[in-house]
DNA sequence: CATGAATGAGCATTCATTCAT
DNA sequence: TATGAATGAATGCTCATTCAT
């Protein structure tokens, strides 16, 4: 089967242009220990052995670029995940796992974790773009759970479920941030029970 | 008497030169929109009605600028601690007062904390500088807290003062921090009182 | 053949980009009136018709810009002192050969003479550039010729080769100097005849 | 005896303005270590212990306080020259002494030499300074000596005086250049000794 | 006699971006 | 598919100089 670790290779991948590969890697590495706005194009290009032009061939600008990047993560991740919530029952279920997906990958890609948290939030060209519907797309996954647990009677129905969702995705964020900006360990583990146990707590629906 | 919100005002701010007060003003007031790697000395002296070269008169470098406007900062809260501690008794007390303090301030003033967590960290220069003896000093004053209370027996001996001390600081900026970063509301009574539940728990000395 | 008054064209200097060539010629044009620091970038780019940034894609910055040019007219003395040596036979005649020719190229070349006497003396990067190995191998060239000379019992024996070196070419430096600081014609037959008078009486070994 | 080492003190010395007195001698010891371009206002003022202002209430700009150290060294040359030459009798012995004493002066104030062949000579505006007409009254010293020695017959007459003048002056400069500009030692003795065999040997009048 | 406050013009250097080939 | 050459608009910072007090 074609898979590493339960990650599906994506088939076009092998068909993109070495140039643009070799860009998009450059800049994954550079961002490893540096902040997007301290890496030149300069930079970006002597790491991946092309020609600064090069960039914009491929790319509209800088920042599209990282849009990319961070569009190969989030496709990744959305392979992972469909892979991962498989064979799971109820919502909850799926709720936990997904958590624990969420915080697993923030974890194991810091890279990832530090461009969607801190790198493109502050730019508005982020929600114009392509990428932005992926995150988009995943926040819609999280929602139809959501939903599937009220319908099923699993999650309390007198809380709006985007506020539910919310709750969710923001307390994933507040447990891992200081973690990714001040590079400290991140446990996919013990965050997941902290969070499940205080979420959970307060939506889950208390059966007559 | 000389006070605002209990906070005496520095007698010598009076006296220091208008442009270095508009300066430092501007920075603050940009800080409020912008980070401060994208705010150019330009733009600095534009919104003070001075000369770039008048930031160069008074302050070393752009950082030091930064420097100096976040000493400013930790001076007034040093001043205003000291006043918010007066009259507590009780090591557990004060610390919760001390908790409530230092989330309060980040809550009321954003662009201290952002400076604070985010801007100066990653600079080495900055531990070198005056003004981080200033967290240093504030730092051993909580350090001294923790002293007082084990002996006094409120706090468990059997963790290390330092670790303590770790402990809260880092639980504070935990929490702060996502809400410092995304712009959302911090309510220092609800955070102080979380986190102290969870830190009290953790140190309080259980009577035999 | 493809020489110019003995001097073989270097073949790469065809295939340099055109802005390089524009902005070295464009520094050589400045410097024969002007001393390098009063020359600022926006000059020279301004003279070689190209923009200031340019200049930072060819050279490190301005400093490297001038060691390239002393570069230039080094090697281009160092290929004309070698189809000056040619033929001559006998370590002295050698020696006075290299002194006119030396004296000539300070004479003919005034910009040339005042970059290496006294504007990067003074400069440690100097002494780490690649350039200066160029003035260090011309320095073994000559102390190559005063062992010949000793070997060949031309010249004596009981002063240190280094020693004479030294006098030699202090020698000639301190009798152009003036000449180049204060614009004053140089006569490299006279003060060839001058210098060799009085350097030759010192070395040359007294037969027996 | 007012004098110190047989040079007169000003009188007027004592009346000039304190704040005066220590900007030009901050000038002076700035000198000995660094040219007069890499100098500062900022250094200048700091280093007198005055503010910047002041140079400008004594000086019309920083190139005329130049010129007010260098006057200074050459009044001080002046009055000595003026010694020095007291009792004499011969224009041949004059002009030993006066090539000695010039010498001499380069010798033991190398700030004195370097300002005068270095840092004015390629400006303009000292060639209008009032200083300048002191450089002009020592020529005048020169040939006044010259024309004494041809009407006494001690000199050639077949040679225009002022180009007996121009050659020891320059003799002179040429001689002591090499040794300012790379700090050498200058040995007033020797250096006098070979000059004055070189130019006498040439002026000197061959008595029939 | 001296200062404190402020400035205008300029400096070397950087960087994302473009375009003809 | 990729490059070599070139640029325009900043950027942080410096410095001689001015002027009211």
């Amino acid at each position: 089967m074609n898979t590493i670790n339960g990650i599906m290779k994506r088939p076009n991948k092998k068909n993109l242009p070495p140039g643009r590969l070799k860009i998009t890697q450059a800049l994954k590495t550079l961002l490893e220990h540096k902040e997007f706005n301290g890496i030149t194009t300069a930079e970006i290009a002597k790491n991946a052995g092309v020609t600064e032009a090069l960039i914009y061939k491929y790319f509209s600008d800088k920042r599209d670029l990282l849009h990319e990047v961070l569009r190969e993560y989030l496709e990744n991740y959305g392979v992972q995940l469909e892979w991962d919530l498989k064979g799971i029952k109820g919502a909850i279920n799926k709720l936990r796992k997904l958590i624990w997906s969420h915080i697993n990958v923030y974890a194991t890609n810091r890279v990832f974790a530090r461009i969607l948290l801190v790198e493109v939030r502050n730019h508005p060209d982020y929600y114009r773009s392509e990428t932005y519907k992926l995150v988009q797309k995943y926040s819609d996954t999280v929602l139809s759970i959501i939903q599937e647990g009220i319908r099923d009677q699993e999650i309390r129905d007198d809380i709006p479920p985007k506020l539910i969702r919310h709750g969710i995705l923001g307390s994933i964020e507040q447990v891992c941030l200081s973690g990714i900006i001040f590079g400290r360990e991140i446990s996919p583990e013990d965050l997941t029970e902290d969070l499940c146990e205080f979420i959970f707590k307060g939506i889950e629906r208390k059966d007559v």
